[in-house]
DNA sequence: CTTGGAAAGTCAACAAGGCTGACTTAAAAT
DNA sequence: ATTTTAAGTCAGCCTTGTTGACTTTCCAAG
């Protein structure tokens, strides 16, 4: 189409920025996220929760007390929409709901038990994943990998990312 | 690079793949993810359409012509919902679907100029974004980006990756 | 102390986009 | 002639996102 015949050796230019090679980045993005997400989706279906109830999960087991509100501002949904998800996993016995000692208003969110015996499950599977494509990949490509996919954030989400990974670490 | 501990410090190791690790890379892909799909997203507010309209209309125009079955290989939904947003597409004049010469039974899908001229509205976006990232990183980041993202995708997915990619390239 | 507003939760309604199952039509393959 | 394949359609269901309207709780500022 627009491309092919651009030049000879097209990966010759020094930032070989083709719309072929942007495109190929584009699709590498598409079908990676699907494997990223294949292993966790399997083993939400034998308990009946969705990605949604995953991203909560994750969350919550990664900071212990947070808040509706913060978690919120993480998972980037309405509170309509978190809400049900959440409802569903303290229904289940799954995550704990404390009132905020400072805030009466505020809920502090933890994983319960069985809460956290279904986010290991979770992690473990996606983090196999990982673990082989990062050794299949080899350390300095995954410090490149890491590296495009922070630049291609948008800055807010960019900005909540660094804070917890440093606040992690 | 800031210190996410990939860098040196940690990089001495040779597999350096802690839990920790592996859960920054997993959280990277999350909001990495939405920072990839913000712009055309943002795009097909305007136009009534979703994501999975993106998607037909991208490998549409990727591969012109293809069919049907082909395109729900490579998209992983069923038939009947590839051919919801296919009929919408088609109504709306932005898809041409023919009748195939060899195998009447095929429909062979094109865009139209309508078509194209969104395709080309919604693949600008996402490729400032991916071109961006990439200048930001630079080149040995860019390879170690596709490598690792290469590695993520289940076999199946990787497949249909290559065959794309070496047969567009 | 009253009141304004923030935080949280709830209800209702809706849409996109997945899914399954059942079925038709047309054409190719056996 | 029969079976299989490609495509399309209809109906119904689920998850997960959205708005909008509303209440309850409670902190904090006037």
């Amino acid at each position: 189409m627009a491309e092919g015949g651009i030049g000879p050796g097209s990966g010759e230019t020094l930032l070989f920025l083709t719309d072929e090679q942007l495109r190929k980045g584009i699709e590498a993005m598409f079908f990676a996220y699907r494997g990223f997400t294949a292993d966790p989706d399997r083993i939400l279906e034998n308990h009946a929760y969705g990605r949604a109830h995953h991203r909560a999960i994750h969350f919550i087991h990664r900071s212990p007390g947070t808040t509706v509100n913060s978690l919120l501002a993480v998972l980037g949904v309405t509170k309509q929409s978190l809400n049900r998800v959440l409802r569903t996993l303290i229904e289940d016995g799954l995550v704990e709901s404390r009132v905020g000692r400072r805030d009466k208003r505020e809920r502090h969110l933890f994983l319960t038990g069985p809460g956290a015996v279904l986010e290991r499950e979770l992690s473990d599977a996606q983090r196999a994943r990982m673990r082989a494509a990062y050794r299949a990949a080899g350390p300095a490509a995954v410090a490149g990998f890491r590296q495009v996919l922070e630049a291609m954030m948008d800055p807010e989400q960019r900005a909540q990312f660094q804070q917890l990974r440093d606040g992690g670490a």
